[in-house]
DNA sequence: CGGTCTGACTTGAAGCTTCAACTTCACGCT
DNA sequence: AGCGTGAAGTTGAAGCTTCAAGTCAGACCG
């Protein structure tokens, strides 16, 4: 597009680009396989539940809970409703503000929540942190971290929410 | 599943996931924007239509061709379909096995990939390549492959197809 | 107060992916 | 020839995501 003299990537940068474009497809598709085998849940759902469930009350803003899961708003809509209709969670307006829409936690998504977490830990670990020496894990992060960053200059700012 | 006495993550296993964890989810949306915008392509359309631009006579088969876009032979046929009628490529028979079918790339699909290729090169040189130092690009191989290899152990053996 | 603006969702439609059949073709066996 | 087998590819339906509007509540301003 506004590329006058594209700057292409050598040997070294096309070799390390090639390896982790192939993780960034494939890993994904391998998490969602074994979550939805074993737990009926994709990736996405799984953030959503786990991440209400270390929240205080169980229950989250939806745009938080939007940033957390690296979603847009829209897509965690749809897919709160869908965990709704499946009991899993529902769905409050904010007393305070209006404006607001809290998501809580279940009994019932609590206890999916808690039987699918073993599964999906062990295949994190046997799928990326098993296979890494603990260097590269420091590594891997620092790298996340740098691209993270080229991503959204603004990202840091609101990690701790 | 068959996790009988969990090993959750450390803190530094944890801290690592989830950075990388975020990269994992977010850039491949951003590729995605960037290519959709600029290109109306998708990055598995770009791979496919990439794959084919590098390939002796523009021609690949299916198969092959779904193994170096890391996706399934379902999901190429529906794009590849796709392509097709938008005037990217064509498909035909192999003359030499009828079972076989091969993809060529049309003089639009050259056209189009070589417009889409000076900006998506430049969104991963400024989203990743440029982020990171020299060093940092060879530990990111050197962790994909680890992941790759755990994934799949059979990895590498049809690399080079 | 009443108007307008902004940010936080929600929704429906369109597009893409996955899943589970189904079809086709070549190969080996009898 | 005739038959089973397996790999390659296709298809339709169901499910998920994105996109572009739309709704609604509080803030800001006169």
């Amino acid at each position: 597009m506004d590329a006058e003299q594209p700057r292409w990537l050598d040997e070294r940068e096309l070799d390390a680009w090639k390896v982790f474009s192939a993780v960034m497809l494939k890993l994904p598709a391998a998490l969602d396989t074994q979550l939805h085998r074993d737990s009926g849940l994709n990736q996405f759902e799984y953030l959503v539940l786990a991440g209400l469930s270390e929240s205080p009350d169980r229950t989250m803003r939806m745009s938080t809970l939007a940033i957390l899961a690296n979603g847009s708003l829209s897509r965690l809509s749809h897919v709160v409703k869908r965990l709704e209709s499946r009991g899993y969670l529902r769905r409050e307006p904010c007393a305070d503000d209006g404006r607001y829409t809290n998501a809580v936690l279940t009994d019932a998504g609590w206890d999916k929540v808690v039987a699918a977490a073993p599964g999906h830990v062990e295949t994190v670990r046997s799928q990326v942190i098993d296979a890494l020496e603990p260097e590269q894990l420091d590594q891997l992060r620092e790298i996340g971290l740098r691209i993270l960053h080229a991503m959204d200059p603004g990202f840091g700012c609101t990690e701790g929410i």
